[in-house]
DNA sequence: CATCCCATAATTGTCGACAATCATCATGAA
DNA sequence: TTCATGATGATTGTCGACAATTATGGGATG
């Protein structure tokens, strides 16, 4: 149900593939691998005890989801977002999130409404709590964002937000150590996302939504025009 | 540049797991692998001849692409695209491509736009010759998405839709076999399209964009009401 | 006759080894 | 000094074989 898990030891994941693929994705989002670094396979055999045909199945996923990039006889590395691609990513998750949110609006049911308004309210109490920690409210605005794409009912549109998407976004936050990024506007802006989503506002859903996820956007953009400058002065 | 190619000789492909993943991936789509039916590694090793390591990998590929669903410990099968998945799919297709008109009315080179009016014109002039045939329309069409695409100039979305979302498209052409679909109607709007990304408009072309795919869904469910209906009616 | 259970066969998962390719670095010539 | 060149080492790509799991079919039992 969360989105952040290290699941490394369950024994539902039946295959070692499967396994590694997930210790891996994890290490890579929080920041354990460098970003940039190279990945060699009998390094990674023998960190994880295992051979390298599941290894290499393993990694043929991780690059699909974006997390290394391959070089075919050269290797793999692991992926380091560039500015721009930062802005692609946010590009996309304005496209598919606002039509997420459109779809939650017409097939949400009371149930994850009402479990949507809880995630709300557990915001503010942490909110009040510890106004400067930001890393609960990072994850919880993940979650956030999680429900509705869940609420859309649309499975295609499930897998790529919150399989693919949201790793890269998490991965986003460890790489740039983005700080928690403007809570109380945030805030505000869920409260009337979930509002048009009760009230079966499709459209007024969409727009919100998409106003939202350009906010977080030019807010990104702001602070990395802001560390430049003052990375300026300080050798200046 | 093309959408469809076979791509099954060329001496670039460097890696036996990327010729046998391009060659699957183009099988599946044109139909030769009939949908839902099982594979088995030890049979396409054989008919490959290639050993089952790198035929795994590139089913992993496969699989991350959704053209083929696997269970752990049991096998894999060719995707079978439900009407209800069909329909997620034009949902992510409205929501990306209109994305993709938008940065394309922005970003997009006279030159590339030069070339985006030549497939046009390509299109009437196939049009005028032959109103029935409809390959080459598809085809064409699907270029014309493509090039759009590429035009966004954001990498991340050219991936999603043309390395991805785009096969399968092609595939429920197949599986549905498809024909056509309103090719006059289509062509009104792409040229309206293309207009307003030619004048800058970015709204405008994302607005139109939008209501095409739209439209286009809807032929797609009305065309499978009445195919339902005339089933009925011939066995009532 | 239907159902359960077990033995068998086939398929998937995993491993270690070998071949092909690439990166590194020392050597030598211009 | 700089650049080309070739040997060396390491890494990636591929293969065949073995282990683990699942599907299949026959026979016994109710």
């Amino acid at each position: 149900m969360k989105p952040a898990e290290a699941e490394s030891s369950s024994p539902e994941v039946r295959t070692l593939a499967e396994r590694v693929f997930q210790q891996l994705q994890d290490a890579i989002v929080r920041g354990e691998m460098a970003p940039g670094s190279k990945i060699t396979e009998p390094g990674l055999s023998r960190t994880y005890g295992i051979s390298r045909g599941p290894l290499r199945e393993a990694m043929r996923r991780l690059e699909a989801h974006r997390l290394i990039e391959r070089v075919p006889h050269v290797g793999a590395r692991v992926v380091k977002l560039s500015m721009k691609e930062l802005l692609e990513l946010f590009d996309v998750r304005e496209a598919l999130e606002s039509m997420a949110a459109r779809l939650a609006a017409e097939h949400m049911t009371a149930e994850e409404i009402a479990g949507l308004r809880e995630v709300l309210a557990m915001h503010e109490r942490q909110a009040d709590l510890k106004k400067g920690e930001a890393y609960f409210q990072r994850e919880g605005d993940l979650d956030f964002h999680y429900r509705i794409v869940q609420g859309s009912h649309n499975r295609m549109l499930v897998t790529m937000l919150c399989d693919d998407l949201y790793y890269l976004v998490r991965l986003y936050r460890t790489q740039f150590s983005a700080s928690g990024s403007r809570p109380q506007r945030a805030f505000v802006e869920h409260h009337r996302i979930v509002d048009a989503i009760e009230a079966g506002d499709a459209e007024l859903a969409e727009l919100l939504m998409r106003r939202h996820v350009s906010a977080s956007r030019s807010n990104v953009v702001d602070r990395y025009a802001a560390s430049l400058r003052e990375l300026e002065e300080t050798t200046a």
